[in-house]
DNA sequence: AGCCTTTGACCAGCG
DNA sequence: TCGCTGGTCAAAGGC
């Protein structure tokens, strides 16, 4: 229960950024929107961490191009963290708080809550997930575990430049019309690693995103949380994440550090508060002999995580699972992060040109800060390694479009991996019609957005085009 | 006993 | 050269 009004209330932090609509159909039906894209936003990445790959948003970045930046930041964490940590993968967040229209913080209207997107849920994500892309786009991904990174991949950059892929679109110019009251969105944070992996072969970088419902959804389904659910009964969400996380048994493995997190065992050597963050710093190693992997944390007051940043390959299998099993829901976040780590340092580890990733960032107060939000719209597809593919395999285990059952499920993906190969229901190029009425569903569910509505607007879409 | 966390100190890079 | 900052080391303590 408590994810679910978790959600909600995170939601009510961060809803004015709520990301758009707009992005979202843009990338959808590849409309020309002649707005900029979400994606646009030059590449702020500060990610410059060298080495590091980014995965996670960071407030930074975000903060400092987005004026909503400070709200989040105030309130970052939870959410996101605990669906990372219970599902894995964190959400990116949608940087619609730039894109948000000044419109939108005016209009009260524009927070209705059919409107209101889950915080954390790029709609990227559901566009490139599994269910709505064809197979053949998530397969190929690394972090489907299909693909494996090249060694030598070169991107040693660890920061991930966000190109747009151009990928505006009017659509919700229409929707606009109808009843939303969408509208172009000025800027968009650099996603940071979508554009970089889509423009450098990012190799390792890895976002999973998940909408929260699927976190809501695993609140409702108790049984699949198993453990988690039964420990915490206050903020279930956090207290259990924070649980977990502190020994390890978390996903948001990050802080914890502990094993189970990702499958890896880490070891924290420091911690330190670094300027410019709010929140403490963690760095962690992997404890396997002669990995090179580490991973820094940043984690809030509260123990949510807010930023993961994986740097390095790991030169050794995962170890048996111990925790993980028994943390459940951990599972995909581990799995997740996992691959990411695996794979944002695979490159690296093998030339040991060591690379960060940014597997995660949340803000405490609910705003995600996902600065991967930008991933939304990550343009297109850029191939398998893309992170888009990632995402979208993530995102199809953390799908919850069908319900979030599904999220729940992915336990026992863990085996498998982050991977997302298995698409969900996505039955191919022929069921378009199936697809559309996936995809309102989709919308629906993530946007809270009337079904129906949904689809006047996508057959109004439909016969322009 | 082993492993991990905590935490202050140290070191290196940068302006 | 100095100060700042991020990253790492290592001793102490806990589980």
């Amino acid at each position: 229960m408590g994810g679910f009004d978790d959600h909600v209330a995170m939601m009510g932090d961060w809803m004015p950024p709520n990301p758009s609509p707009r992005a979202f159909f843009s990338a959808a039906w590849g409309d020309d929107i002649s707005s900029r894209s979400i994606l646009e936003s030059p590449a702020e990445n500060k990610t410059d961490d060298k080495d590091w790959m980014r995965i996670g948003g960071a407030s930074d970045q975000l903060t400092k191009s987005n004026p909503f930046a400070d709200q989040k930041m105030s309130s970052r964490g939870g959410l996101l963290e605990r669906m990372a940590a219970r599902a894995g993968f964190n959400a990116p967040r949608l940087n619609t708080e730039s894109i948000r229209p000044a419109d939108l913080l005016l209009d009260p209207d524009v927070r209705s809550p059919y409107l209101t997107i889950p915080p954390g849920l790029s709609p990227t994500s559901l566009l490139e997930s599994p269910v709505f892309l064809a197979n053949s786009l998530v397969q190929p991904s690394p972090t489907t575990g299909k693909i494996p990174f090249a060694p030598g991949s070169s991107s040693r950059s660890s920061t991930l430049i966000t190109e747009s892929s151009d990928k505006s679109r009017n659509f919700f110019e229409d929707i606009s019309s109808s009843s939303f009251a969408f509208k172009p969105i000025a800027e968009s944070s650099p996603s940071l690693f979508f554009g970089a992996a889509s423009k450098q072969s990012f190799p390792s970088i890895e976002v999973s995103v998940q909408p929260e419902n699927t976190l809501h959804c695993q609140s409702a389904e108790p049984a699949k949380v198993q453990s988690q659910s039964a420990e915490h009964s206050p903020p279930p969400d956090d207290q259990q994440d924070e649980d977990a996380d502190q020994r390890g048994g978390g996903d948001t493995m990050a802080g914890g550090g502990a094993p189970s997190d990702d499958g890896y065992n880490w070891r924290k050597y420091g911690q330190k508060q670094v300027k410019g963050s709010e929140y403490p710093r963690s760095y962690y190693k992997c404890t396997h002999p002669n990995c090179p992997v580490k991973k820094k944390v940043e984690r809030s007051h509260e123990g949510h995580i807010t930023e993961i940043i994986y740097k390095g390959a790991h030169n050794h299998p995962k170890p048996p699972p111990n925790r993980r099993s028994v943390i459940g829901s951990s599972n995909l976040t581990t799995e997740m992060q996992l691959d990411t780590a695996d794979q944002a340092g695979t490159q690296i580890g093998a030339d040991g040109d060591p690379m960060w990733t940014i597997m995660q960032k949340e803000t405490a107060g609910g705003s995600h800060d996902w600065r991967n939000g930008n991933l939304e719209v990550g343009g297109e597809f850029n191939g398998p390694n893309s992170l888009q593919g990632q995402i979208g395999a993530h995102f199809e285990s953390g799908d919850a479009v069908d319900g979030c059952s599904t999220f729940t499920n992915e336990e026992d993906e863990d085996d498998r991996g982050t991977h997302g190969s298995e698409s969900l229901g996505y039955d191919g190029e022929g069921d378009e019609s199936d697809s559309k009425r996936r995809f309102v569903m989709h919308l629906s569910i993530f946007y809270k957005i009337k079904p129906g509505l949904f689809s006047v607007l996508l057959q109004k879409k439909e016969r322009r085009d």
